[in-house]
DNA sequence: CTGTTAGCGCTTTCAG
DNA sequence: CTGAAAGCGCTAACAG
């Protein structure tokens, strides 16, 4: 491997010199500094992080961290979206991504970056455990949490804008002529699907239509099916289904095409999220996109700023901004008689 | 920051001394190991990987590559749970996984963990560039190619059997009694799936059935509407389609229902990757299930033994195996009349 | 068995 | 403007 000190000897400087102009000092001669950087192309050679960092104290990555259990990339596109938010945005600022999926039985055993301390910061998304996440409070590890399933205070925390999110998608059904809305959900101990049920109540009472806890079928994320087929068989039937995730609403899909009713002609559906499949469904699903890179990516910023100092280290907690995507899977009331 | 050196100074020993504790050398009495290591344990010391590294000429890390533009992780599961499996078996390995979506527009612009050695090899997944391979070569970084879209000497691959995969699948449909049997992919270009023609050709071959041209239509990933669309309007129709892979094949069952035709009484599919979508879909997909972990987890063991120098590092090729999984989208010919 | 010494690749004083 | 020296945290060779 080649190092500073090679280009120095074949510079005829000193391997100080050779670090000044690499970092474009200002107390180098122009000269010298052409020259080596010459050599240094002309070799290919590029400082090794190593050293650097040792002396630095700083590693020039940033750890990213998700629920193992939860199958997060594979199982779930939109925390695919996220990483690939956070990947982009760390790229930018000349970062490591560090990768690890965090195992349930993990306890005490940290993950190797964290104990070895090998990255600079971290982000943990979604689901992640309690007592790790004391765990590296404990450790003065900076990070921010995005989307986090439980609130926390004192950490920096990216947030979907749950709550307006379902407001909004209600309050679209209800335009629509909708009177009877089913709910269905991931569990509800979660911040997000909770607060998205908040909007859902808040919706109907700006339009003085009774809640009903009927309506309303909260557990397993993949239970969509269940739900729906359970919701089809109440005496008075929803005429539309609002799912707090679209993997809900088009498992929900497959309960209706199983009733051998149609959608939205004899249910409307509307989702969360905007995953790709989304508009891939038949018919295409009317739902709440959620700005996945972005929380990736103003996660980055946020925590870049509290590594390198450069704000006070305040907690803040930053809620991005959704969106309704019309699509064809709700249709009006009117049309249902 | 605690270091070896508190420690040292606590213990009332030399540095070197805690080192060889901690590494658990057999030239330390057992008196003083054991009192390092409570002490490290109480001031809850872990030796951080920076000097290590930086004197054994290690960095603990893998780099994962995946092409950027492909949507690697949230357009395609297919790539998300390979990169599972590769997580999974470096984090048993006490290795970092560093991850990077390499931009096709990012010419010789490397990435910063190779550029500035930061990692100890990389794996390579689905799509790269060629130059960036051959600028890899150059650097002598250890590498390991998965599901590769064109082929490469002296580089450890490891592969689908994507050959004996579409044979299977076809002789599978020929045994229900079909005979015409459309062929909808990806870029035939791509070696994977040009592999996969090559299975269901010899599969024909097999059974006598004639070769036909019109049957065949491959281009983008997300065509498999329009290949459908198009296969289902010629004057002889195909009975059942195979398709390369399971998204395709789900964009194909839209064209379907579209044409108001049903799964599999009036065509009968079949995929290739088996990904979660394909038992969501309905009706759930026949296909060829790929152990994607697997391609992970072995890809981190093969490169892992050329970075360790365990092994003479002859380049090898992996075929993992795949396996048929019957659903519901296939029924026999006979049926159909 | 233990400690001293040197050094991995780099940066940063500080003296020249 | 340049270079010598010291040191980041750790390990290894060697002497005691």
């Amino acid at each position: 491997m080649i190092t500073i000190k090679d280009i120095a000897r074949i510079a005829n400087v000193s391997p100080s010199t050779v670090s000044k102009a690499l970092n474009a000092r200002n107390d180098v001669s122009a000269d010298t500094q052409r020259k080596i950087m010459q050599i240094a192309q002309e070799y290919n050679f590029m400082p090794s992080a190593y050293g650097r960092n040792l002396k630095n104290k700083t590693t020039e990555s940033i750890g990213v961290i998700f629920c193992r259990e939860s199958k997060p990339l594979s199982g779930n596109p939109f925390y695919s979206r996220v990483l690939e938010g956070i990947e982009g945005e760390l790229a930018l600022n000349n970062y490591n991504l560090v990768l690890h999926l965090l195992a349930n039985n993990a306890n005490n055993n940290l993950p190797k970056m964290i104990k070895e301390h090998q990255v600079d910061g971290v982000i943990l998304v979604g689901t992640i455990q309690q007592e790790f996440i004391v765990e590296l409070e404990q450790r003065d590890i900076p990070m921010v949490l995005v989307d986090p399933k439980t609130s926390r205070e004192n950490i920096s925390q990216i947030l979907i804008d749950n709550e307006y999110g379902a407001f909004m998608a209600i309050k679209y059904l209800i335009e629509y002529g909708h009177k009877r809305i089913g709910f269905i959900s991931g569990d509800l101990k979660r911040e997000s699907f909770h607060q998205r049920l908040i909007g859902y109540k808040k919706a109907l009472k700006l339009y003085n239509i009774p809640y009903d806890e009927d309506l309303i079928r909260a557990g397993d994320l993949e239970a969509g099916y269940e739900h729906t087929k359970h919701l089809l068989t109440l005496e008075s039937k929803p005429t539309a289904i609002f799912a707090t995730n679209d993997i809900n609403a088009i498992y929900g899909y497959k309960a209706v095409k199983e009733a051998h009713l149609k959608i939205p002609e004899d249910i409307s559906f509307i989702g969360f999220d905007d995953i790709d499949l989304a508009k891939m469904a038949s018919p295409p699903l009317t739902t709440i996109r959620v700005y996945k890179e972005e929380l990736g990516s103003i996660a980055v910023r946020n925590l870049l700023n509290i590594v390198k100092g450069e704000e006070d280290n305040k907690a803040v907690k930053i809620l991005v901004p959704i969106r309704l995507i019309e699509r064809d899977s709700v249709c009006s009331y009117e049309k249902l008689a």
